[in-house]
Parts: structure tokens; C-alpha cells; sequence
DNA sequence: CTGTAATTTCGGTCAAAACAGAAACAAGAG
DNA sequence: CTCTTGTTTCTGTTTTGACCGAAATTACAG
């Protein structure tokens, strides 16, 4: 893996993007090199490649594991892990948007439930309100469905 | 319009999705509690009812309507401005989704398409990470497509 | 012109997050 | 046991973003 031109732009965008999709700079370029990786990286590379520090790597990659975009591979002979992404593009996003309910849409859903059973109980808030509530909960529940398949 | 425990629950959480979602904290909880008054509301009560500054608020106001999320209304024999937010959240979403796509995607597909010559033209990246670029951006212009509609 | 409403700008504060770098720790191979 | 590899923890620094409060600015109604 060298760094060209290309790549260096890919990967610098993609953590940018990074984060404003929830996560870090650091995680989201070493995703993006792994993605683009012709063979699986080693940690020690992606120090090197990225000019980051070794703890920072390992941090990383394990937070791409718990999200499943990355996986460990190993070689014959040799102890050290190497690292490649999902390289199915549509399997990746798949991924990104199943770990990204799980971390809005159902901490929402459950706020909205929790609302719209709070103010059925009482009666303080206005029903126009009460509505609007009723009504953010009914898209997101849809939503959450819909993502489901 | 009163901060009822459950608006207030519904705001600070939607104040904090917020900050997932590329905009700040306030302007999300703005957003929020223009969408579940009944009635619009002036700069001036929001400063009340969230405690926050009111340059912050006038700031806010100003993205929220630069979204086309929040327009102003007024009241007759009242100079002072009235702030509404979309009340459909199809609409709504329909909106939010418009402007991620031209801050997010649009800035992505340029990027892409620029490696993509780039990679074509010099001789220095390997064809595998050549093809995995030329994936990304097609899985890019699907989705960016797919918005439209 | 005077008073009110609203916006804009700017400096400064505060807190949180990202990182780096070092050191301690764990675990397996030989 | 010793070497290698990798993880974890800690401390300190830097960066970033949100926010306040004050002051300057604009706009307009009476």
C-alpha cells in the first residue's frame, strides 16, 4: 500500500466526513485506507501511512471491530494482525446505517414512547403538543421499520 | 408555549441528536421547541425558555431558516418577529435529508470523481484500490440518484 | 430625531474530544 | 525466561465547538 496523491485525498475527505457521521477523524481514515488497501495492514502501516500514534491505531481498530467494518486476518508464519474492511460497498453502508439506528434511532424511539405516555397521563401540555409528539413518533417508528429490511 | 417536563425531555434529547447530525446543540433544540409549540415564537421567549443567550438565538434562527426548516410569521400592530417551525415531518425530513445530501454527498461525489480521473491518468495506484474508488463513487451516485426522487 | 427590535461581530471563556507519547501490562512463541 | 506483539492506561497538550456578553450596526416606526 503507498499513499499517492489520489488516495492521500480520498483518505483525508473520508475522515472529515467522519465526523459528522458520528465518529473521529482517525477512525474513519483508517477505514477509508483499509478500503482501499489492495491486501490487509498491519497496525505498525497504518502508524506509518497515517502519521498517527500506535495507541490511537489500536483504539481505533478495535472501534471499527465493535462496529464490524473491520476484521482481523491473519498470515502463515507470522504472529502480527493484520486488518482489512469490508470491501462490499453496499454491505459496508448496510452496516453503517444498522450501527447507527441502534445508536439514534432507538435511543429516540424510546424518548418518544416515553414522551407520548407522559403526557397522556398528565394534563399540562397542550394537545397541539401533544400532536406533535404523537406524530414524530408514529415517522420515526415508520422509519425504523422501514430500515429493518 | 410551557416547558412541560415532556417538551423538556423532547428538547435536550433532540438538542443532542443535534450534535450527531452536523448542526450544534441549540439550534437543535430551537428547532424542537418551535416544532412542538402550538403557536409561533418570538426570540425573546425562546432566550426564557431554553436560557441561552440571545445572540445565540438569533444565530441560530438564522441557520434554522437557512435550512428552510423555520420561517418568520408576524402578529398585526406588532413589529417583533414570530418564528415557526415545519409542523409536517415528512416535510420536515424531507428538508433535513435535502440539505445533508448537499453538504455531505455532493462534496463527497466531487471528491470521488476527481480521484477517480486522477487515478486513470497517472500509472502510481494499484488496480485493485483503482476499482475500489471507482465502486465508491458509483455506490455514490446511486445514492445521490436515489435522493432525488 | 428618538426609541425599539433585531442582527452582526468580536473577544473571551469553558468543556469536551482527539491525540501523542510513554509506560505498564498481557500473552504467546521459541 | 526472553523476545515480540499488541493492548491498555495515564498524563499532558492541542484543537475544536459552543456559548456568553458587550458593543456596534441596521432598520424602521412614530
Amino acid at each position: 500500500m503507498r499513499m499517492t496523491p489520489a488516495v492521500e485525498k480520498y483518505v483525508l475527505h473520508w475522515g472529515e466526513m467522519g465526523t459528522r457521521w458520528g465518529t473521529n477523524r482517525t477512525v474513519a481514515q483508517i477505514q477509508a485506507l483499509l478500503y482501499l488497501s489492495p491486501k490487509p495492514l498491519r497496525a505498525d502501516e497504518i502508524v506509518e501511512l497515517l502519521s498517527v500514534a500506535r495507541s490511537n491505531v489500536s483504539t481505533s481498530i478495535r472501534e471499527l471491530q465493535s462496529y464490524q467494518l473491520v476484521r482481523m486476518t491473519h498470515v502463515l508464519g507470522d504472529r502480527r494482525d493484520y486488518f482489512e474492511s469490508l470491501h462490499d460497498v453496499w454491505e459496508l453502508f448496510r452496516v453503517i446505517i444498522e450501527q447507527r439506528k441502534q445508536r439514534e434511532l432507538n435511543p429516540t424511539l424510546t424518548m418518544l414512547r416515553s414522551c407520548a405516555d407522559e403526557v397522556d397521563r398528565e394534563n399540562e401540555t397542550d394537545p397541539v403538543t401533544r400532536e406533535r409528539i404523537r406524530n414524530m413518533l408514529g415517522f420515526v417508528e415508520s422509519t425504523s421499520k422501514w430500515y429493518e429490511e
